[in-house]
DNA sequence: CGAAAGGATGTTTTT
DNA sequence: CATCCTTTCG
């Protein structure tokens, strides 16, 4: 028991005492100071003028905020002036929170820029020819609306992917590029297909008064570039502005800031460029790296101390992050014990893994070491949980997926928010089409494409043409009832619209047929659908409850903008299962981090060029400081992801730790079916090298249990396809193969080529397995012996 | 028109 | 593996 502070997985710098204030009087500023270092102090004090403050991983930057923000408040600014930018709407609740128990009753704007970009578009989106109630399109609502938009002008004969120019879309607006800007520098087909796109995705999306993801901070900053009186309001009005998290801004957040920081450069931004990991939604490390000369007149605050982790975690995690060249030279340092060394697992495979990460963690829980809330498992891509979701189930711990966005991307509620969006904005053409047919009205594609058609020529919406479809020649008699139907029923419904969020919904369930639906359905699946649905009302109510004022359109915005950590819940006793990049900000006493493999940590798609790599180090970097006092790195020697089984290899970041104060302990050999709570693993400690690798046949017998028993030098080699990752001649059904895992079995069929090609072999130990060809060690026994 | 079945296909991370 | 797409048939 190293250290002696914070509770599992709350937000940094929970450790603090921040109980106090009584009703309505401001706190004595010194009090505000008496728990923080002489740097966080300066932070805290800091007056008028542009502030950089640089925090490590776990220096208390979330705390350097609140209190700042406490401390403006404490020296008579009001509450009103000052504009808080988080990154997470979770963060944000927090800072609230914390902020209250400060100055109770404090009135102080701190939300996302996402949720700030709304804000700023209620106000003033009628300059920009935006209706009140305009609506906020998801990717998929956005991918969907582009690909109807190259229909409607027939320019989807293209062979690129709707997605694809959607997202390059995406990416010009993150860069502020209007549709002229792209088409000026668009050089290859591609972009020129997508600045031909734009521009009439722009206009569509207008017409129907919808906004995409970006917009919601596009938009925001073309408002305040090409409004001189709208900016200098806003920058009167926020006089005083903190922005969290300040390395992963883009350039049109980054625009936002500086247009709201002319007049009044009260601007104090803290970040870590270590921590920065969206690079590639846009956000450049440059606005943070960039800032003095941005302000030449900038503090520079420097929070190199860190509070949260145990010597031997930072020691790991500096020698890790040592290892990126672009980057400005730093270290963490800390005066906590040293603790338990930092440990790597290696696991057969992934399943074992997920079995034996949780058994361990049960264990820890009996013995009283830590509660389940202690721990967290990061991953780095999100189908590395499924397995993990079944050992917790097996070994019946408590557990929550971080993933809040998960409950409203189910099909059955996007289906009733898109009846919801289609009442607040009957112009939502997208949420018009997702519903028209559900549950099925006899309304089909050659309908819709005839009201398409119609709306067209009219220059009107979907709903307003399904009024009219009666008169429309083209539209046969059964369909165009229906149509008018479906009509009146959403005007119905727009009658309605005075009713709480729930009650409506609820409306909607029943009117539409939608509940019906689900009730009556044969399919098992649907009855879940029908709790979810129900849950959603449910969902409603509490949002309800808790902004009895925001009404629909308020329900429908926190969903558009719910992340994935605000739907976690940090008080229950639960493991907690997350992507590292939703890890970032928050801290757990013990953490693991699974499949630190090449290709997945660094991920295969990030190793073309150097920048990426570095981006992923410090990915790594994040995860591994979370950790408070255990840090577990995990990795397996076969890996099966999307049905298919490939050979993994140890993370090149294993490397870079520190080798003689890191515990390599090899599961491989155990199996896990018969490990005993008590049983040991085997420990290497210090390693003499690099952990095993599953290797060619000649080298190391230890690494893998199973069929290879050594010493059978007369048959062929195995074959190593990925060492060249190409597909291999002459594989068919009927041929017999030895896998360094499984054994032997018989090829059953073979398809796909190149990189691609699978082989899907009955081995009579384990049953069916497709394998990637290129990646499997395998070699083949018998050309001729099928049967 | 729409349900069902088979096949091709693509894949990170998320406000 | 899971989703999306096409094809097919009622």
């Amino acid at each position: 028991m190293e250290t002696n502070r914070g509770h599992a997985g709350q937000a940094e710098g929970n450790g603090e005492q921040e109980e106090r204030g009584r009703q309505g009087r401001l706190p004595a500023p010194e009090a505000l100071l008496a728990d923080l270092n002489e740097e966080q102090q300066r932070a805290v004090t800091h007056g008028e003028g542009p502030l950089l403050v640089l925090a490590g991983a776990g220096s208390g930057k979330t705390r350097v905020i609140t209190r700042r923000i406490a401390w403006l408040l404490a020296m008579g600014i009001p509450a009103e002036r000052i504009l808080a930018i988080t990154f997470t709407n979770k963060a944000a609740q927090e800072m609230r929170q914390r902020v209250e128990r400060l100055i109770p009753g404090h009135r102080v704007w701190i939300g996302t820029f996402h949720a700030f970009g709304v804000h700023l578009l209620r106000q003033f989106g009628d300059r920009l020819s935006l209706s009140r109630s305009f609506t906020i399109y998801d990717v998929d609502d956005r991918n969907a609306f582009l690909r109807a938009t190259m229909e409607a002008a027939r320019l989807d004969n293209y062979r690129y992917r709707p997605e694809g120019i959607a997202s390059a879309i995406s990416k010009a607006k993150n860069q502020l590029r209007s549709p002229a800007d792209y088409a000026r520098s668009a050089v290859d087909h591609f972009a020129q297909v997508v600045a031909e796109v734009y521009p009439l995705y722009e206009r569509r999306l207008r017409q129907v008064q919808a906004v995409d993801f970006d917009d919601l901070l596009y938009l925001p900053a073309l408002l305040l570039r090409e409004h001189e009186q709208i900016r200098s309001h806003l920058d009167d009005r926020y006089r005083f502005i903190l922005i969290d998290e300040y390395q992963d801004t883009n350039l049109a957040q980054y625009e936002i800031v500086r247009r709201l920081s002319q007049d009044h450069r009260n601007l104090c931004v803290v970040g870590d460029p270590d921590q920065s990991i969206y690079r590639w939604r846009g956000s450049d490390i440059r606005n943070i790296l960039d800032f003095e000369r941005d302000f030449p007149d900038a503090r520079v605050i420097h929070l190199p101390r860190n509070y949260r982790s145990t010597g031997a975690i930072v020691s790991a995690a500096n020698r890790l992050i040592a290892h990126n060249k672009q980057r400005k030279k730093k270290e963490l340092r800390t005066e906590n014990a040293w603790g338990v060394p930092v440990r790597v697992w290696t696991f057969r495979d992934g399943l074992d893994e997920a079995d034996q990460v949780v058994r361990r963690i049960k264990e820890t829980v009996q013995a009283g070491r830590f509660r389940y809330r202690d721990h967290a498992i990061f991953v780095r891509i999100n189908a590395l949980t499924r397995v993990l979701e079944s050992a917790f189930v097996r070994h019946g711990v408590p557990f929550q997926i971080v993933k809040g966005f998960a409950f409203y991307e189910r099909k059955e509620n996007k289906d009733v928010l898109a009846y919801l969006r289609l009442l607040v904005n009957p112009q939502d053409d997208v949420a018009f089409e997702r519903v028209v047919n559900v549950p099925a009205r006899g309304i089909g594609e050659t309908t819709i494409e005839r009201l398409r058609n119609l709306a067209a020529e009219r220059g009107c919406s979907l709903l307003a043409a399904a009024a009219e479809a009666g008169r429309c020649t083209t539209i046969k008699a059964a369909s165009a009832r229906a149509l008018t139907q479906f009509h009146r029923l959403i005007t119905e419904l727009r009658t309605r619209l005075d009713l709480p969020p729930h009650e409506l919904i609820d409306l909607v369930l029943q009117r539409s047929g939608y509940e019906q639906m689900l009730q009556s359905s044969e399919d098992p699946d649907d009855q879940e659908r029908l709790a979810n649905v129900q849950e959603l009302v449910t969902a409603a109510r509490q949002f309800h409850e808790l902004n009895p004022q925001a009404g629909l359109t308020g329900f429908l915005e926190q969903v558009a903008l719910a992340s994935d950590v605000d739907g976690w819940d940090h008080e229950a006793d639960r493991v907690s299962v997350m992507t590292l990049h939703a890890s970032k900000g928050l801290e757990f006493p013990v953490v693991y981090i699974l499949a630190v493999e090449e290709g997945l940590l660094p991920h295969e798609r990030a190793l073309r060029d150097e920048a990426e790599l570095e981006e992923e180090r410090r990915l790594c970097f994040v995860g591994m400081t979370r950790a408070m006092r255990e840090l577990h790195l995990c990795h397996a020697h076969l890996r099966e992801y999307r049905g298919v089984i490939r050979c993994a290899i140890p993370s090149g970041f294993l490397d870079e730790l520190p080798r003689d104060q890191v515990e390599w302990h090899d599961l491989t050999s155990t199996d896990s079916n018969s490990t005993r709570p008590g049983d040991r693993p085997i420990v290497y400690a210090p390693p003499p090298s690099l952990p095993p690798v599953p290797s060619l046949p000649s080298s190391s017998a230890s690494d893998l249990s199973g069929s290879r028993r050594g010493g059978k030098s007369i048959l062929p080699p195995l074959h190593r396809s990925a060492a060249n990752g190409e597909a291999v001649e002459g594989l068919a059904p009927g041929i017999v193969i030895q896998h360094e895992q499984f054994g032997i079995g018989q090829v059953v069929a073979v398809s796909g080529f190149g990189a691609q090609q699978r082989m899907k072999v009955r081995f009579p130990a384990h049953g069916e397995k497709t394998l990637l060809v290129a990646q499997a060690p395998f070699r083949i026994l018998n050309r001729r012996s099928g049967s």
